[in-house]
DNA sequence: TTCCGCTTGTTCACGTGCTCACAAGCACGG
DNA sequence: CCGTGCTTGTGAGCACGTGAACAAGCGGAA
């Protein structure tokens, strides 16, 4: 399908707090395919994604005007539009380095193929953990790593290893060419400015929730609403 | 110590963008205290934590002027100051509800009681876990929640089930008393503005770093980096 | 005491993101 | 064909977060 040229506004570049929301309309489309429906609109959108239908219209807009005034969208073409505007039109495979307790579970978790990413290989520094086999997948040692991401074609690496060597786990990964790494370890990294970084930092989550309920606690002031989707619409 | 009168500027409220940065200043703190000295500026701050010293400095003015002109912040008396103003100064209780591959790899996980969020309950619906024992902990069954909480002090819900149970139970949560919630399965959850809610979405993750990767393999465009914290942020 | 170097705390200007409001535009009925 | 109802797409104003620049202020040296 070759590009309309009703407007030229494509390809431009997307607010970074656009794409953090677009996987989330993504998800919503798929649930509401689920309804049959042939056509949905912004507004109805905005309650399956948790934002408002403002925002959701803005957002959109950035991909190009895929939505018919009166009518709303239509589920399977923007569903289409928006999976390969993410990329998803083919999978990533995905190396995970550190096979402890996070890294085993991040294994075996079915969610990351399901939507796209399946683990092709695991790699961990610990002679004792190397050739054991999690989930079909035998783990290899860091050394491989450059092998290990031609033969299996790797785009994105998981750093699940302890934050003492995360650093030097992620500057391996860039030597053996990937660009877009996920990193679990409690440390911050530093990498060029053409790789992609993205952290989860599951303590400091933890940390911030104590923020808000001790000033709930402490003072008698009621805000205390976190961040982006799914605060509370008291409806 | 009482609070200094010198300033009016404490207890306002402190920016959400910062609270959400407060967590990584104060794990960095930890690693300057290894060094022995007892004083750290800005900059050096800055270097840690990964932002630049200019926020670095506007963040802790936030908390109050814990630094000294011409020296830098005290690092011990700034990390007390901190885990006050983030509620670490207590043990929060966490009960995590669903103990599949996700739920069974944080109750493992050491690094929550370490920084101060210990796992003192588990809680599923399937009849076949309950009454196992993970990590010294006896699975309970969820409808026994209220008791649970009340028993073990519980103050933060982890919400680690499929994302078709989430919704019920946070609930349930909510209804036992529980105040903030961090929810791990890919769905929007709505409570109540009273509670606090923050999100994890490890697929979210890797579809807006595969947007990024799609973005450099077409384009000539090399503009890439991310580095939210959460949002988060995003960050 | 006075001067000097250093680092904080704060102000200001800017950019990004969000919300509101409404014109544009499509489908459908008469 | 034309009017009506409905929903998108977008422009303008506003709030929030960021970065640079600088005065305020502390400690130490002379």
């Amino acid at each position: 399908m070759a590009d309309s040229p009703k407007r030229q506004a494509r390809r431009r570049k997307i607010p970074e707090a656009t794409v953090s929301r677009l996987p989330i309309y993504l998800r919503s489309l798929l649930e509401a395919a689920g309804d049959g429906l042939p056509t949905i609109s912004s507004e109805r959108l905005a309650e399956l994604s948790g934002f408002n239908a403002a925002k959701v219209r803005k957002d959109l807009s950035y991909l190009g005007s895929y939505g018919t005034r009166g009518v709303g969208y239509d589920v399977e073409y923007l569903q289409f539009q928006m999976s390969r505007e993410l990329g998803l039109t083919k999978d990533w495979h995905v190396v995970i380095a550190g096979v402890g307790n996070l890294g085993h579970a991040l294994a075996n978790y079915g969610g990351f193929s399901e939507r796209g990413f399946p683990v092709a290989a695991l790699v961990d520094a610990d002679p004792e953990v190397v050739g054991t086999e999690i989930n079909g997948i035998v783990v290899r040692h860091i050394d491989e790593l450059p092998a290990v991401v031609a033969e299996e074609d790797i785009s994105i690496g998981i750093i699940a290893t302890p934050a003492s060597a995360a650093q030097e786990v992620a500057d391996r990964m860039i030597d053996a060419g990937i660009r877009s790494i996920l990193n679990f370890a409690p440390t911050i990294l530093t990498v060029p400015p053409d790789v992609s970084l993205r952290k989860v930092d599951l303590a400091v989550e933890l940390q911030i929730l104590s923020f808000y309920q001790q000033r709930r606690s402490g003072d008698g002031d009621g805000s205390a609403s976190s961040e982006s989707a799914g605060s509370g619409r008291g409806g």
